[in-house]
DNA sequence: GTTCGTGACTTACTTTTAGTTAGTCACTAA
DNA sequence: TTAGTGACTAACTAAAAGTAAGTCACGAAC
């Protein structure tokens, strides 16, 4: 057998978070600071709440993103990138170049 | 209404391709230069035929990759990217390095 | 003081996508 | 003649995503 460039179990880990629908762009939209559930949902064309709210628990538990509680009257909850999420950005710069002259 | 961060369409778009299972992985391992059916099924644990086979469908299609049938005996198929395809490199790259700082 | 609306979800149900196993077809080697 | 390989395809089951409605705490409007 030749050679194998089998790949790096990191790289596949990675790609089971930005390779999971919806993923990308709840984190694009989450660059621009915090944000609550529902301007995300309005920025996301699309996407129920119910894919969001799923989303949130699973990068939350990933390390991506925190949800702060602000005790106020109405209580106000906020999602916020972590600093392994907002490490994110380089990627989602890529991703925007290559869009930008390979995309329709 | 504040102004909305609303997404880039071609962003979105984007993140139709790279966000569905398999597809960053199957790049991934192109980026080593075209190779054949079983080689690429060989290199990502897990993924079955025929998923496989239908990604490379619709990864043709998007014109990330192109299918070259060599009429040898027995005959040779190889997938190889495109430029457009090729042009996903700086992505991949981006992956890594992030994967190689955050994960596990 | 009851309905109306909002924000952040949850539940129940249907459809789509993915995973598993087996099979096909054209060869070639034993 | 049988067994094996490469590149798939078909049939079926399980998991994920989509859709619609509901909940709960509140505050404002009629």
């Amino acid at each position: 057998m030749a050679h194998d460039h089998t790949l790096c179990p990191r790289f596949e880990n990675a790609f089971n978070l930005l390779g999971k629908r919806w993923n990308g762009l709840i984190i694009r939209v989450l660059m621009n600071g915090p944000q609550r559930f529902k301007e995300i949902s309005d920025l996301i064309p699309g996407m129920s709440d119910r894919m969001l709210a799923e989303r949130f628990k699973e990068l939350e538990a990933a390390g991506i993103l925190i949800r702060r509680v602000y005790p106020e009257t109405p209580v106000r909850i906020e999602y916020e990138l972590t600093e392994k999420g907002h490490a994110l950005e380089p990627i989602m710069d890529a991703v925007q170049t290559w869009a930008e002259k390979w995309v329709e």
